[in-house]
DNA sequence: CTGAAGTTTCAGTAATTTCTGAAAGTTAAG
DNA sequence: CTTAACTTTCAGAAATTACTGAAACTTCAG
């Protein structure tokens, strides 16, 4: 059966965004159709909803599984697989960060240490040296903080997001608890 | 003159970055060269460096223009086009987390909200509803976070995000001062 | 073991994105 | 105004990425 148009809707966003978010447009659409579906789907359900083929679909849930972002159900008496999302959005998007940054940071970070490392970094000009060194400090600051905030239970960085701009105040009071 | 192998990696590694990104690989490559060149360069320079026609190093220097990642540089007497890194690695950064949210989170903050007010989103499960509803208040959180530490000085960005693990226990402190 | 019900793989094709280079556009000196 | 020096645009070509569908594979009931 088709979609609903206001699930439609959403479908063909998630899709859009799918490439900017780190995948592609059908991964996207899958993405969205599992998690606007409170009961599992199964292969046939998606390739059926998206019209797209059966390989397509197995391509893309083993995409989405690589991120965790679904997970697979099975009932007994049926072979089918059915996928459904893997925890609440909070969950989903830690999972997104995470594996963005994994992407988009860490491989940058481990160039510039070898390259800071390696003798030949000298054959550079300063200047490069210097920037080199910013973005690989700036990588380094930002992966630290962020390991230290998916650590945080999700209340907890909920709460502290919604201090919203009173975080500068809080800043000073907490220079006094840093100190060594 | 060609370029030296160490600056060569980086920019080869800036170019395969450059799409995970937000943009390709042509123009990861020339944000490279301009990032760690402390001259300007022109696109003559730029076509050169990395064997790329001159049209291509056009839309690349549009692309980064429009990031606002570089600024152009005349030199009197020169008809000369001279492109520079428009600001530190610092402002560099925050230029792209600003960029990338623009495009990856504002376009879905503003489709759920007229979802959520449409009259037509009843016709939505009451399970899809929810996650809409969802998402929208994560981005919402999170927009508000981001911007709040936009405007932050970059040193008290920095301290902030140095104290790492500490941000757990500040969290409680904090707490009394956000009371109404 | 057999075969039905399902999943995965992958070679070839389709769609999309990026790049080139020539033509059109712009700017300013003379 | 004319021309040289430079930049931008854009249609078509090249490169890359995504998709299909048929074949191979897996799993399990009988």
């Amino acid at each position: 059966m088709p979609l609903s148009s206001e699930l439609q809707n959403l479908v063909v966003h998630f899709g859009e965004m799918g490439s900017r978010w780190g995948f592609n447009r059908t991964v996207g659409q899958v993405l969205a159709l599992i998690v606007f579906n409170e009961s599992p789907l199964c292969a046939d359900d998606i390739a059926d909803a998206l019209k797209i083929s059966r390989g397509n679909v197995s391509m893309s849930i083993k995409e989405l599984a690589s991120w965790q972002l679904i997970r697979t159900h099975r009932e007994m008496g049926d072979r089918k697989d059915y996928y459904l999302a893997n925890g609440t959005i909070w969950q989903l998007g830690q999972q997104v960060l995470a594996e963005r940054k994994k992407r988009e940071v860490d491989p940058t970070m481990s160039l510039l240490r070898n390259q800071m490392m390696s003798s030949s970094n000298s054959e550079l000009s300063e200047h490069a040296q210097k920037q080199i060194k910013e973005i690989h400090d700036l990588l380094e600051l930002f992966t630290h903080w962020f390991d230290d905030v998916q650590s945080m239970k999700p209340e907890h960085l909920q709460a502290l997001m919604k201090l919203g701009s009173g975080v500068g105040r809080i800043l000073e009071i907490a220079g006094k608890f840093s100190r060594k």
